[in-house]
DNA sequence: ATCAATATCCCTATTTATGGGGATATCAAA
DNA sequence: TTTGATATCCCCATAAATAGGGATATTGAT
């Protein structure tokens, strides 16, 4: 259960109505954003504001944070609620309870400290390449149940199921940057 | 059939072996190249030689071109050779030819200078997002089919079949760019 | 010496994705 | 007006990934 809800809308009036209509939402620390500049911010991640960005840093700097984004058209994460402006209190805090029972619980989260292994590492690296788990299994020369495995342990760990996820973790984690290319390995 | 294939590596002896192992191969241009960076520069990416990020760049910008890099440890592509240095002539040449017997032949080239269509491009969007075909399916209230085959459309177009190679693309083609995110459409 | 972490491997079942066919309706350009 | 591109929908079959459950061996730390 999220200890921080983020209110994002340029508008005060939203803002603060939404504010209100939280305000009796079990006990929450409401934060209201004028932008998603701000946003960012507070999470204190400075080089991107892009949502898939910035929850991909969160897996990975802010570990024992969840967050949740409103949002009406832009898709934004898994954990995304679809609300209109005529959204009335009950119905608000009826769908954030039910997105909230679908996110990992408290006890979960002491697990997330974990940082990779160097297998998984390896493991994260190709499934960003675009490899399949059987040419994983055969590049490091394991079963496909292992790469199963490990791939099992990422996605616990990160918090980030989706290939495209896992992508973006590993270009922002370096993991497949040209600088830790060897040209010398080549060939 | 690609009509250039490149040879990356430091050494300058590996690199006029290599030529002259493949002058016998049908008729190619061979391109050798010291590093990443010389290579990145015949393609004229500048912005990055990350392998992957140079292969959707290639898929953006270079449509009519294919490539082949050739690799012993780090994995590059899908059309990627694993040879060891003590590699014969014939081997070489016959995997060579293995290798681009998969890959898609110049007829079908003509396609790839198609751009994507607005619905493809929304589609593609929520694929680098992490969604799944049934969750783009209710975001955009269309039916399953029709974002597979919006999804056949864009590998085809592209020649990027992982999803992670599809992120990447959507990445550089600022497809999930903060800078497209209109705050006002927030809630 | 025991325990935790890591890395390896296996199983079953279900859900998703892919590949290869199709079909229909709309609309704009030749 | 016919043609091509776009967008929508459907089918079947297979490949791949996911979710849940296991097991074993090694190694390093307490």
């Amino acid at each position: 259960m999220p200890n921080r809800i983020f209110i994002i809308h340029r508008s005060e009036v939203i803002r603060k109505g939404l504010t209100a209509m939280l305000a009796s939402f079990e006990k929450r620390e409401i934060i209201p954003c004028a932008s998603m500049d701000e946003f960012a911010d507070t999470y204190e991640t400075s080089v991107s504001t892009e949502p898939i960005l910035v929850e991909a840093k969160v897996a990975n700097r802010i570990k024992h944070l969840r967050f949740i984004v409103i949002d009406a058209i832009n898709p934004v994460s898994k954990n995304t609620l679809q609300l209109s402006i005529h959204t009335s209190t009950a119905e608000l805090q009826e769908k954030l309870k039910r997105l909230e029972a679908e996110l990992p619980d408290e006890a979960d989260k002491q697990e997330d400290f974990n940082t990779l292994t160097d297998r998984e590492t390896d493991v994260l690296r190709l499934v960003a390449y675009g490899y399949s788990n059987k040419d994983i299994a055969d590049k490091l020369f394991i079963s496909i149940h292992t790469v199963i495995s490990h791939r099992k342990n990422i996605t616990e760990k990160l918090s980030i199921k989706s290939i495209s996820g896992l992508t973006v973790y590993a270009i922002l984690n370096n993991l497949i940057d040209s600088d830790n290319i060897d040209i010398s390995e080549l060939i």
